[in-house]
RNA sequence: GGGCCCGUAGCGCAGUAUGGAUAGCGCGGCAGCCUCCUAAGCUGUAGGUCAUGGGUUCAAAUCCCACCGGGCCCGCCA
């Protein structure tokens, strides 16, 4: 079965083989036009070709008529008098697209990869409840895993916890020092030790020197796994739950955590700087201002110091260690358990340091993705040279998004005075608005609308349930990864226009259809009755294949939000304009119908990548 | 001082990877559409020197240079 990732292969090659054949090359694009008149792909190879030949359009033509011998059946092939050279999809092909979809249930995707690959996101450090700058990185690298699935990659994804970080000193000084109880009554575990057990710390630690002595030996004491640490490990690990039910909530789904203790105490550091020695990538200073340290050498006269001259390692030079772990380039000695059910119905799995069953928790794969913020982004560049230096064929790649601020009224709102139109979240002062808040906030309005709307709903909590989730995850996916996200609650808890909700909205109403007229008959021959509105749908239900290599390829979650937003509205155009239940030719009725179950079938797969709930009725 | 990202309609955003045909969408404004598969919808209308200046090109929102405004990174910290 043709598809559009096909047909644009296809037609590349049939172009430049055409060229090949008359004896020029030129660097043409093909490309989908601006206006869908146009045709439903282009290319500018007329406009290169005009500087060869006399300019009497002679090449031109004899390249046309390459070009239509190469094609194949599927497309017509026409010269614009502006000069483009268009190619438009001939209706029996769609005819045959939309037979296929019938038959298979479900677009012919063909395999984009089948290689392995592991994921890295959310990483959120356990001492505080998820705000909506975590749901970034989780939902961004949540459907680059689902997408990666999808297109016949072998994914992993891992969830990394550091443990050992100065912010578990922070609370355990909250508890050990500041007499806050560990049982706080009616109040979520996280939401209790982010909101007042590590403001209240921060604050404290303003002026207390002597707090600040305790909380560096309470650190020294989990880097080394002194009597501090089984404390820290059993308070970790009730936030880390609570974190979890938050992250389940928002869709995701974990393979393997791996906690910073288990890197430190396992030796990878130690094996990782053997390796680097060996490759010769760091040599230790003998003067200058780095004296004593071992430094990482770029090639670009960049440095880098990885050992103090304490002899400790720095937290790049951990990072570098989980690095070579994902890659395969250390040796894995770590133990594997279950840590707990998923609701999706998968085991989370978690290393163990000691004694463990056979070690069939992890294998490493040749290509690893690692979702973090920008400000991460020049660290994390170096790593990926670092490893590229140290074995070509691994690849370590950066999916990096820009941060998620508050505007300013929603700031004002949470009593923080703030100068400008944004306000930074920030988690010491308490500045931040949590994942679990505002998805119950959502649900919240969103539970109002349905009793509004639709006050015979069967189950209207899980509809707003739904509308919350589908909207947040939307809200997040659509915007381009390089701009910083304003979050204003207002505006957040919309539940029209470009939303989650319009999307789960348009499926709903295919879903009704489906129920009400029934399902089509198989044998569809939509090409007689295809009107302007259907072959619109039909062509961008077409390229999903498409769209989804543009996806994996260039870690680019957001071109599928995008899309979905088309579909949409272009089935809503459809929907608007094209009767299936008082259609009375039978016919052109069950084309139609064909196309709506199309639509279910394709889009329900989409919603299943983007994660958004799929809903029956709203 | 060195580097990265953003700037498109009153507001929020697509489009920039791979230059191409009248620059799209949502909210808000104005005017309409429910006896008809759910109006969380649809139609029409007003609203743009694509921050600015130069350059390359048959062609620039898109590429290059400069510059203005905003955000961020550059520690023997984590």
């Amino acid at each position: 079965m043709v598809t559009f990732l096909r047909l644009y292969n296809d037609l590349s090659k049939a172009i430049a083989d055409s060229l090949k054949a008359l004896g020029v090359t030129a660097d043409f694009s093909l490309f989908q036009p601006s206006d869908d008149g146009h045709g439903d792909l282009s290319t500018n190879v007329y406009f290169l070709l005009s500087k060869f030949g006399n300019g009497d359009g002679a090449l031109a033509d004899n390249l046309i008529k390459e070009i239509k011998q190469r094609a194949g059946p599927i497309v017509s092939v026409e010269r614009h008098s502006s000069g483009y050279i268009n190619f438009r999809l001939n209706p029996s092909a769609l005819d045959e697209f939309l037979r296929t979809v019938i038959r298979e249930a479900g677009f012919p995707m063909e395999p984009i990869s089948r290689q392995r690959v592991t994921i890295e996101h959310t990483a959120v450090n356990p001492n505080k409840a998820l705000h909506v700058g975590h749901a970034r990185n989780l939902v961004l690298g949540d459907v680059m895993y689902r997408s990666l699935k999808r297109g016949g990659w072998d994914v992993e994804v891992l969830n990394y916890i550091d443990d050992t970080g100065v912010q578990i000193a922070d609370i355990i000084l909250g508890f050990k020092e500041l007499g806050f109880s560990l049982d706080p009554a009616g109040k979520k575990f996280d939401h209790y030790c982010g909101d007042d057990v590590y403001v209240g710390v921060n604050r404290a630690l303003e002026s207390d020197e002597v707090l600040r002595e305790k909380r560096s030996h309470i650190l020294r004491e989990l880097e080394d796994g002194g009597p501090i640490s089984s404390f820290a490990a059993q308070l970790v690990k009730r936030i880390l739950d609570e974190e979890l039910k938050t992250s389940w909530a928002l869709g995701a789904h974990y393979d393997l955590l791996n906690w910073e203790s288990h890197f430190l105490l396992g030796g990878y550091w130690r094996d990782m700087f053997e390796l680097l020695l060996a490759k010769g990538l760091i040599v230790k200073e003998t003067s200058g201002k780095y004296q004593g340290c071992w430094v990482l050498t770029g090639d670009n006269g960049e440095n880098k110091v990885l050992v103090r001259s304490d002899g400790t390692a720095v937290y790049t030079a951990k990072d570098l260690a989980y690095a070579g772990w994902k890659l395969g380039l250390l040796n894995d000695h770590m133990g594997y358990d279950v840590y707990a059910r998923q609701p999706d119905g998968t085991n989370l799995l978690t290393t163990t340091l000691g004694g463990s069953s056979a070690n069939t928790g992890f294998r490493a794969a040749d290509e690893t993705i690692i979702v973090i913020g920008q400000e991460q982004r020049p660290i994390q560049e170096m790593i990926a040279r670092t490893i590229e230096r140290i074995d070509k064929r691994k690849r370590y790649r950066i999916l990096a998004y820009g941060a998620v601020a508050l505007s300013n009224d929603t700031a004002a709102r949470m009593g923080f005075k703030v100068e400008g139109s944004i306000a930074h979240m920030s988690g010491r002062s308490g500045l931040y608005i949590n994942v679990d808040d505002l998805l119950s906030l959502l649900e919240k309005t969103a539970l109002e609308e349905v009793e509004n709307r639709n006050p015979n709903a069967i189950d209207k909590p899980e509809i707003a349930r739904g509308v919350a989730l589908g909207a947040i995850r939307y809200s997040i996916l659509r915007q381009d990864l390089d701009k910083l996200m304003v979050l204003d609650m207002e505006s957040a808890l919309r539940l029209d226009g470009d939303t989650g909700p319009y999307i789960q909205y348009t499926l709903a109403r295919a879903k009704k259809i489906l129920r009400k007229v029934g399902e089509p008959a198989e044998d569809v021959y939509i090409e007689r009755v295809l009107s302007a509105e259907e072959r619109n749908l039909l062509i961008l239900l077409f390229k999903y294949d498409y769209i989804l290599k543009d996806v994996v390829d260039n870690l680019t979650p957001n071109k599928l939000a995008i899309y979905a937003r088309k579909l949409a509205v272009s089935f809503n155009t459809f929907y608007e304009r094209r009767r299936i239940l008082g259609e009375p030719d039978a016919q052109t009725r069950n084309s139609r119908l064909a196309i709506v179950k199309a639509y279910e079938l394709i889009m329900g797969d989409i919603f299943g990548v983007l994660g958004l709930p799929v809903l029956e009725e709203m």
